[in-house]
DNA sequence: TTGACATGTCGTTACATTAAGATGTATACA
DNA sequence: TGTATACATCTTAATGTAACGACATGTCAA
C-alpha cells in the first residue's frame, strides 16, 4: 500500500507535466539554450533553429504563455529572454546527457 | 548571428525532447516519484495513480522502452524500478516547484 | 503615405497521444 | 488439469500537437 499523502498531489503533477510538455520540443530546447546566454530576436532564433520566423513565433508564444519566457519590443524587433530560472537546471540535465545518453 | 556550432546539435535535442515528452504526464511523474524510493508492482502503482492496471502497464511500457525504468518478474507480479539516475534530478526540479510554481 | 521588414495569427492537414474496453498471456495454487 | 490473479496487448474513438501557407499587424525609413 502506497501512502499517497506523502507524494506530490496530482494537480501539481498536472502542472509540471504541462510545463515539461511545453519545453519537450527540439526547437524549443534550442531556443531555451540560446536564451539562457542572452536575449535574442525572433529572427535570430528562427535562423538558429532552421525554421521560418512565423514558426519560431509560435514556439515562443507557447513558452511565454507558460511564463517561461518574456519579451520586449525594440523597434521592429521583439527580443525574448528567459523568465524562469529553473530552465537552467533542466537544460543542465539535457546538456550533460543525464537524460537519454545513447 | 548565432554560432550554432557551440550549441547542442539538433539530433541530441530531438532525443532529449523525446525523453521529456515521455515523462511529461501526471501519472508517469507520480510513478517515477514513487519508484525513486523503492521498486513497486504494477498493481501498486496503478492504485497510487488511481488508474486501472492496464493503463499503468501502458505508462510503464513507455518509460521502460526509453530506458528510464526496468522490470523484473517475481511470481505473478512484475516489479519496476528506476534505471535512469537522472530522473532524480528532474523530479527534484518538479518537486521543489522550480518549474511551474503557481 | 508608401513600401519593406519583423513578427503574429488563422485555418488546414497530417500525425501522435490518450483513455477505455476487450482480449491475450503467464503464473500460482487448489 | 482448471481457475483466479497479475500484467500485457490490441482496437477504436477522442483529443492534442506540429507544420505549413496565407494573411494580418505593427514599425521604420524614404
Amino acid at each position: 500500500m502506497i501512502e499517497t499523502a506523502e507524494l506530490l498531489d496530482m494537480a501539481a503533477l498536472e502542472k509540471a507535466a504541462e510545463c515539461l510538455r511545453t519545453i519537450a520540443h527540439p526547437c524549443r530546447l534550442r531556443i531555451i539554450e540560446i536564451l539562457l546566454t542572452e536575449e535574442r530576436s525572433v529572427g535570430e532564433l528562427a535562423e538558429a533553429c532552421g525554421i521560418p520566423s512565423h514558426m519560431a513565433s509560435e514556439h515562443l508564444r507557447l513558452l511565454k504563455d507558460r511564463g517561461l519566457l518574456r519579451s520586449r519590443r525594440d523597434g521592429r524587433k521583439i527580443y525574448y529572454e528567459v523568465a524562469e530560472p529553473a530552465l537552467a537546471m533542466i537544460m543542465n540535465c539535457v546538456g550533460k546527457k543525464f537524460i537519454c545518453k545513447d
